[in-house]
DNA sequence: CGTATGACGTGCA
DNA sequence: GTGCACGCCATAC
């Protein structure tokens, strides 16, 4: 069990639709905190639960940031997505 | 309980 | 346009 900011990232990040992408400020407001991205992606850092595209967080910078299992991957996962385009 | 860290964002030079 | 520094929140130790 989680804390109940977690589980509103958790419960945002899951509903991300394929080939779609939020940025952690995007989700971090959705959650109802709008000044905690850091604590989003902090949260998503330690989870491991595949049920949570956390990959389809990226920065607003455009950058993918950073991924618990290689930034490459992430990068990957989304070019097959097509959430970043080619 | 207090301190340190981190998958970030914005501001300024 | 790029690079550096500061600030914010939650979690872990």
């Amino acid at each position: 069990m989680q804390t109940d900011f977690s589980k509103i990232v958790y419960n945002i990040v899951r509903k991300i639709p394929q080939g779609k992408t939020l940025t952690y400020k995007e989700v971090a407001q959705l959650a109802g905190r709008p000044a905690a991205f850091r604590a989003v992606g902090n949260i998503l850092n330690k989870n491991y639960n595949p049920e949570v595209p956390c990959h389809r967080v990226i920065r607003s910078d455009g950058k993918t940031g950073g991924y618990n299992r290689g930034s490459e991957q992430k990068v990957i996962r989304l070019k097959q997505e097509g959430a970043i385009g080619p």
